[in-house]
DNA sequence: CTCGTTTTATGATTTTAATCATAAAATGGA
DNA sequence: TCCATTTTATGATTAAAATCATAAAACGAG
């Protein structure tokens, strides 16, 4: 997260996208840099059936897409508002001689691109060699401590569908539920109407 | 990768791995960054099956690892040497003092971190919505761009077994086999006597 | 050169999550 | 408040890759 001052100070300007607004599409080139003011982002993929793998999901004062922007390739894959959402969007001119004059940020980015590799590694040892039982509650872990989960008397509130944890976690909605409803019995965790606790 | 005057000058170690040596273990806490001088180093995880899921396959030059350095978390995987293996060692005080000193050191970490989060962004919807077929080229032709594939008379030569293979794309090695039988059968790759070419 | 290990290979069977079908409950605009 | 859409739910069936079994070929350490 890069501050607002100096965001402004190399000509940030300030955009607004509608939930389903799609932001920026995979294939193609990035031309800036984007940081979440309010709302929420999802970048994932669709193959060819039409089914969606989401890459992450992200929220105030997070930025996304930055790899394809540091490498000059294309997108790898879409970003859309979840919800109506305001974003700072930087050229990546200006965000490039920003990095160059201020040493500190790219230590911010370095610590931020590490976290995001690090989410990734967990959840690909998940999906390919895990049962679904064990990739729903890592994902599930790992969402308490960096996705926005609030704790109330029920413990932490997963506000997640359970079509977003399938595609989150490469399983079918069905799956998901049904997997659920097993964590719940043995214990692992809460459904009180309808919504998941852990 | 760190030029070699640079890490010296900060009091980096030399250090020899023999084959299927661990360079460090899921669960421990870094201390130092790894850069390999020659050899060949694998980051896997394994499952309580004892089935392995290869994170990436690094060679000369290359450094890994860094994540839960920057973080302060644990590993998330193992790093083990495929072959006999030398690499930098230097101590994580020193490699932060480095790159304070050397902001552009920063923007080459920045770029070597994108770029793995590319491929992992790549291969997790590979992996979890498409079929074998297509999982196995992916990682293929993300190999000839980044791994070290020589190409030959016959075309590129996809120097991993049928097993690396299936612990990268998260299938099974009889799947692998079957599926490369496939592949060749379609004309997206050759087999000569066993050796896969692209 | 030899022998144990690894790699590639193939066929038969099983398992597990996907798929298909259907529906009730909840949500959210108009 | 009404209706279309989304979300959760459940049962039956299927498909696809995993698993199991077995073996030949290649490799590599001594």
């Amino acid at each position: 997260m890069i501050t607002v001052e100096l965001l402004e100070k190399y000509g940030v300007i300030k955009k607004s996208f509608d939930k389903n607004d799609i932001i920026f599409e995979e294939g193609n080139l990035p031309l800036h840099y984007y940081q979440i003011i309010s709302g929420e982002v999802k970048m994932s993929n669709y193959n060819d059936d039409g089914r969606e793998f989401i890459q992450g999901i992200f929220y105030n004062g997070q930025s996304f897409g930055e790899p394809p922007l540091f490498l000059n390739q294309k997108y790898p894959a879409n970003a859309i508002a979840v919800e109506n959402t305001e974003i700072f969007i930087l050229p990546k001119e200006n965000f490039i001689k920003l990095l160059e004059d201020n040493p500190k940020v790219s230590i911010k980015i370095i610590e931020n691109l590490a976290q995001r590799l690090y989410y990734k590694s967990v959840m690909a040892a998940e999906i390919s060699t895990h049962e679904p039982e064990h990739r729903v509650l890592k994902l599930i872990d790992h969402g308490i401590a960096y996705f926005n989960f609030q704790k109330d008397k029920n413990g932490y509130l997963i506000n997640f569908t359970r079509q977003q944890i399938g595609d989150l976690t490469g399983l079918r909605v069905e799956t998901v539920i049904r997997t659920i409803k097993t964590l719940e019995k043995k214990g692992e965790l809460k459904i009180i109407n309808r919504k998941v606790y852990r």
